[in-house]
DNA sequence: GAGACGTGGCA
DNA sequence: TTGCCAAGTCT
């Protein structure tokens, strides 16, 4: 859930979550759209799918628990290298090298002098983290919580607080006046009436109902919501809806056949879409 | 390896 | 207000 997401937009769907849930083999028995509906406005819905995904792997085989080494935890949908050593270090106190964002950017501040990371991962980046987690395990889990800490805390992107921070005394980006960052200017997402926006809608509209909606609904609701013009994005609507149910995100269900049969007003073509059962 | 993939808060 | 950014992963 806290993959680019701010932890303290997470906590509450968590704690709801985990109550619905408690073990994977209750998430596994879930329906993609009730993780869906349940993920609620975090962000890349695709994640809910994954983890009961992963939830369903786990009770396929690992007996319902979850594997402690990283290579196993790699291979579970929606787990990536950081996700895996991050559980590998905290759930089961393994040496492991936790690389997320605010790793990075306490990295490229007190060993590289940098204002900010850059904008991918790299391997003299992951090196360089990998050289600094202590052997022992259990200090070396210490060690990657404290780095991620410290950067999610105090060594912030946009207001570092270096007043409070315990490395600020060997930071060499304080030790050089904390210049701002050299790098190409960052390019900002495009939002308005881009598919990501235009599939975010379409999965909130139903994961606000509960019945399925018929498309030509659907589809002005979706317009209607962004203020697009019709003419400009209705095919774009479209493809949006296809990739979603491309996806598993949606579902689409035989529409009601009327007194004028499939080719009625509502068809060809006619069907409807829900949350996947 | 670049690009796709949501959402909301804060400066 | 606009833009940046957030415990990344997948293709």
């Amino acid at each position: 859930m806290a993959q680019q997401t701010p932890v303290g937009r997470v906590e509450p769907v968590w704690r709801e979550w985990m109550e619905r849930w408690p073990t994977p083999a209750a998430l596994a028995a879930a329906t993609p759209g009730d993780v869906v509906r349940a993920w609620g406005r975090l962000g890349y819905p695709r994640r809910a799918l994954r983890l009961r995904e992963a939830a369903v792997v786990v009770v396929e085989r690992h007996g319902g628990e979850l594997p402690p080494d990283e290579e196993a935890l790699r291979a579970l949908p929606g787990v990536g290298t950081y996700t895996a050593a991050a559980v590998a270090a905290f759930a089961f106190g393994r040496r492991s090298v936790v690389v997320d964002t605010n790793v990075r950017r306490v990295l490229a501040r007190a060993v590289e002098g940098r204002a900010l990371a850059s904008p991918s991962l790299t391997a003299a980046e992951t090196r360089l983290a990998a050289s600094l987690v202590p052997d022992d395990p259990a200090t070396s889990a210490v060690w990657n919580v404290a780095v991620m800490e410290l950067g999610a805390l105090v060594c912030r992107a946009r207001t570092p607080e270096c007043g409070a921070c315990p490395l600020a005394d060997v930071c060499a980006w304080v030790a050089a006046g904390s210049p701002p960052d050299d790098g190409p200017p960052r390019r900002g997402q495009a939002w308005h009436g881009t598919d990501r926006q235009v599939r975010g809608a379409l999965v909130q509209v139903l994961r606000e109902g509960e019945h399925p909606v018929p498309r030509p609904l659907l589809e002005d609701e979706v317009l209607t919501r962004l203020g697009l013009d019709a003419r400009q994005h209705a095919a774009q609507v479209e493809r949006c809806l296809a990739s979603l149910v491309e996806d598993g995100l949606v579902e689409p269900v035989p529409g009601p056949v009327g007194p004028d049969g499939p080719d009625g007003p509502d068809g060809p073509g006619g069907e409807a879409f829900r949350l996947p059962a």
